[in-house]
RNA sequence: CGGGAAGUGGCCUAGUUUGGCUAAGGCGCCUGCUUUGGGAGCAGGAGAUCGAGAGUUCGAAUCUCUCCUUCCCGACCA
């Protein structure tokens, strides 16, 4: 590619609305302009290295077996009314009507769809297949972010495996997981694998690569001495035992005046460890007590995974009063009528002698004995694991990490097959239903997650695996004809090696020349000057170091392609 | 959807508090000359209904109202 040919608008100062790095380094570089919130076009360079991803994927992919497909992002809603998931996914789908009034919705993801083709496999012998696609999902989403790493149109490559029974799928998960982690290494991501919540896919166990970054949006707990890692939303961690004092014979109920908060009743006496923190939620319309050490957080995610609730938010405080008699800072599930379903995180399993609201405004429950006092639906897991304590595997520090999900690896059983009713007959005739997984990387979101671990002061540093160019060529002057020469022969010869290489051509000056490369972010520069053409010298740079050698022009080809290939 | 911030040529900003002449500067862009190893210099030039609509006023980028859009923080996900 000619630089004076390629259209690459980039910009010496990134624009206001962008903060991320890869946000902001994506737009200066022309890799791509935003068309509207969570909408960007691909400029030629940002294509490129999209395309370079997404090569990396495919060819992973077919290495384990994955037959590659194109399904339509337009669905029927009578598909997605089949798995419930037209209901269940909510406002996140895209919805419309086409001309004769029939709904049709823009596809998130493709389980449905792939398993109404799987209908079409009657024996088992057929088994396993991998199936994939690297194609575009629509995702209403409630807030884009940062650029490309969350936007509301994407490709994604989505692949399902189709077994006979759950040994198949374990194996084939495997494979992905495999697959992933060789496609992250080549990605240059230090993606590690963690324990996650499967959220609205269903199934039975999920894995999410994360890549530490400050700019992702989630955090994973990490153990420093074993290989314990999981999503915040799924982390545990071990719990020192309290042993309480013995409780009197019967709550006490006592006035605490303006105290509305776990810090002000710490004030007033009640260690926060001894009290609880009773959150009302809304369950499906459903009134719902959640309760946590009054020390911890609730993460909403394990309420939602324990209890299979689709639509759950805070009660609001108008819903609070009406259902419990009175006001946030006040709340407790002690005497709580029996149709409110109330769920305690397993760690206040057995304490006695706790503090806690009296459902009535500026009084507090004391000496509250949870298994006597408090009609428990269920102990479940509901706190988040918080920075410092420690990990149930080894007893180690555990730390967080914010992160970017930059894949996610489900185990989905037989939900979907059955739901479209993909069923075999197996080796004794038997109908069996197809035990389905499926997996999921995208492919923008991998190419910020790269920007935003690949940058410094002078712009991006792309590995040459995805790079939009491999090499440069940067021809200090135009109108020195040895110069032009010398490039012109080198140009020639790194193309005929199929290396993928741009030439500066354009008449400006060395700095320019210079700033721009770097800040798109070419791996290697060859730097092509009369200074040095007269002594048969040219310059060799990476990007990344910034190293500089001299190398005769007469081997300069050879290296380029003994540093590539 | 709740909370916060912001919309002025392609990009970054000033001007808005206290309404007042042709909306200013830098970068980028075009033409010419000059220059050619780190975003050059000189001269000339193009490019803006100041997010949209309504209102107040002799007069609105500036004040009022409504709407739209974008970004950031929370609830969702590759």
């Amino acid at each position: 590619m000619r630089w004076s040919n390629l259209f690459t608008p980039t910009l010496r100062e990134a624009p206001g609305d962008a903060e991320a790095a890869s946000h902001q380094l994506l737009l200066r570089g022309g890799f791509m302009r935003q068309l509207h919130a969570g909408h960007y076009s691909m400029l030629p360079l940002g294509w490129k290295v999209h395309e370079k991803v997404a090569k990396i994927v495919r060819d992973e992919m077919n290495a384990i077996g994955g037959q590659e497909f194109l399904l339509p992002a337009m669905h029927p809603k009578a598909l997605w009314e089949a798995s419930g998931r037209w209901d269940g996914m909510g406002d996140e789908m895209f919805r419309l009507h086409d001309r004769s009034g029939t709904e049709v919705g823009l596809g998130m993801t493709h389980e449905e769809v792939f398993a109404s083709i799987a209908t079409e496999i009657n024996s088992y012998k057929t088994l396993p297949q991998i199936w994939y696609q690297i194609q575009w999902k629509f995702r209403d989403e409630p807030r884009p972010k940062a650029g490309l790493l969350r936007v509301r149109e994407f490709a994604m490559k989505d692949s399902y495996s189709l077994d006979l029974d759950h040994a198949g799928l374990d194996a084939n998960f495997d494979k992905h997981h495999d697959a992933y982690v060789r496609i992250f290494d080549q990605l240059d991501l230090a993606a590690m694998p963690v324990e996650a919540s499967s959220g609205a896919m269903g199934g039975a166990g999920s894995i999410e690569f994360m890549v530490p970054s400050p700019s992702g949006e989630d955090d994973v707990v990490r153990c420093p001495d074993c290989d314990y890692r999981a999503n915040v939303e799924r982390a545990t961690s071990k719990v020192t035992p309290i042993t309480d004092d013995p409780p009197p014979a019967e709550p006490e109920k006592f006035p605490t005046p303006g105290i509305r908060t776990i810090k002000a009743l710490e004030a007033a006496g009640a260690p926060a460890t001894s009290q609880m923190k009773s959150m009302i939620m809304m369950l499906d319309g459903k009134v719902t007590i959640a309760v946590v050490r009054g020390d911890q957080k609730l993460n909403i995610q394990k309420l939602q995974d324990s209890t299979g609730a689709i639509d759950l938010r805070p009660a609001t405080p108008d819903e609070t009063v009406e259902h419990l008699g009175a006001r946030p800072g006040s709340l407790g599930a002690v005497g709580v009528a029996n149709d409110i379903a109330i769920y305690v995180d397993a760690s206040l399993r057995g304490r006695t002698n706790l503090t806690t609201g009296a459902n009535e405004d500026d009084f507090h429950y004391r000496g509250v004995d949870i298994e006597r006092d408090i009609n428990v639906a269920e102990y479940i897991d509901l706190r988040e694991v918080q920075a410092g304590e420690h990990c149930h595997v080894c007893g180690a520090t555990l730390e967080i990490v914010r992160c970017i999900e930059a894949g996610h690896i489900f185990k989905l059983g037989t939900k979907y097959a059955e739901a479209m009713g993909a069923q075999v007959l197996d080796a004794d005739g038997k109908m069996q239903t197809i035990v389905m997984g499926s997996y999921g990387i995208g492919i923008g979101r991998n190419m910020a997650a790269i920007a935003e671990t690949h940058y410094d002061e002078k712009g991006l540093v792309w590995p040459a695996s995805v790079a939009p160019f491999e090499v440069v060529l940067t021809v200090m002057n135009m109108s020195d004809s040895d110069t032009v020469k010398a490039a012109e022969t080198l140009y020639d010869e790194l193309r005929a090696a199929r290396i993928d290489v741009l030439i500066d051509d354009r008449d400006a000056r060395a700095g320019v020349k210079f700033a721009d490369s770097e800040l798109i972010g070419i791996p290697y520069r060859v730097t092509l000057g009369p200074r040095g053409i007269k002594d048969g010298l040219v310059e060799f740079t990476e990007r990344k170091t910034m190293q500089t050698e001299e190398v005769a022009l007469g081997d300069i080809a050879a290296k380029v392609i003994a540093t590539l290939v």
